[in-house]
DNA sequence: ATTAATCCTACCATCTTACTAGGTTTAGAA
DNA sequence: TTCTAAACCTAGTAAGATGGTAGGATTAAT
């Protein structure tokens, strides 16, 4: 039940935007580089991202990719759905598609479905980017990681 | 991002099971019929659940499937994570698996994954089977739709 | 003109999904 | 004992999704 890796490169990558993000736009040469990932695949990931206007894309010689929003402004939420889809695990749980819930005891399940994914459209929206760098806004975890090298 | 057709599948024949359970055990033939599943799928699909202990099989002549304990004490969690493996939706969500996160910018995006799992987890440990057929368990949701009869 | 970047499209191998098919046991009933 | 209806088991398979690669075209700063 993993999410694809589109979903999960793309929120990385952008959270990297996040932290790299100077004056100058940030060529996906140096996000595929710093996050390990094949470049000409971020391509993709990164076209579905600005189709959905999540980022903005600068072409020629030091050119790159920005944010489209402040960061505070863009939810994980925004992210996933552009590169995954519906964030539905059901059908039954999209509002307006009663398209297996023809069978009556099928929808037995719905309000379950409906439930799990309100819950989960609950995380996705009030997580934003921001929240990803800014670690002190998660209360449960140490923030003393710094053992690295810098 | 949709669940597959086996924890679908899986879901609706549990809850079918409960409805259907009398003294008899209920035979994949007429759950098949009833929810409009392939008998022979079906087959795999509870060949899972019997194994991960959900339901007792009968077998020979007016054999078949029972809940291997009482709907309420079984939980819809218990069932997907059956029919699907682990309900995380990244690797870094689960406990104890530091699979992808020696990459130092990617561990950003672990609480994100990490608070999602757990939201998902609530909701699916506190739903139990029995809940999915008692319709007046659903605080939230119109509890009489005769409205709409009219 | 060169270079470095986005953009675009096609292609590909592998894996997963959602089955189907065909057989074997098992046990109640005749 | 035989018939029958059920669980059980394994292999195969077509279609789609996944996770890329490859090669070029366009754009713009130097």
């Amino acid at each position: 039940m993993l999410i694809s890796t589109k979903g999960r490169y793309g929120l990385r990558s952008m959270a990297d935007l996040v932290l790299n993000a100077q004056e100058n736009p940030v060529p996906l040469r140096e996000i595929a580089e710093r996050q390990g990932i094949s470049e000409s695949y971020l391509e993709q990931v990164f076209a579905l991202l600005r189709k959905a206007g999540l980022v903005n894309a600068i072409r020629g010689s030091y050119g790159g990719y920005t944010l489209a929003r402040p960061a505070d402004q863009i939810t994980v939420g925004e992210v996933l759905q552009a590169l995954e889809g519906p964030l539905t695990l059901a059908n039954c749980a999209k509002i307006g598609t009663p398209l297996e819930c023809d069978k009556m005891d099928s929808c037995l399940t719905m309000p379950f479905w409906k439930e799990l994914s309100a819950k989960m459209e609950e995380v996705m929206s009030s997580f934003t980017l921001q929240d990803l760098v800014a670690k002190e806004t998660l209360p449960g975890l140490t923030p003393e990681v710094k053992e690295k090298e810098e």
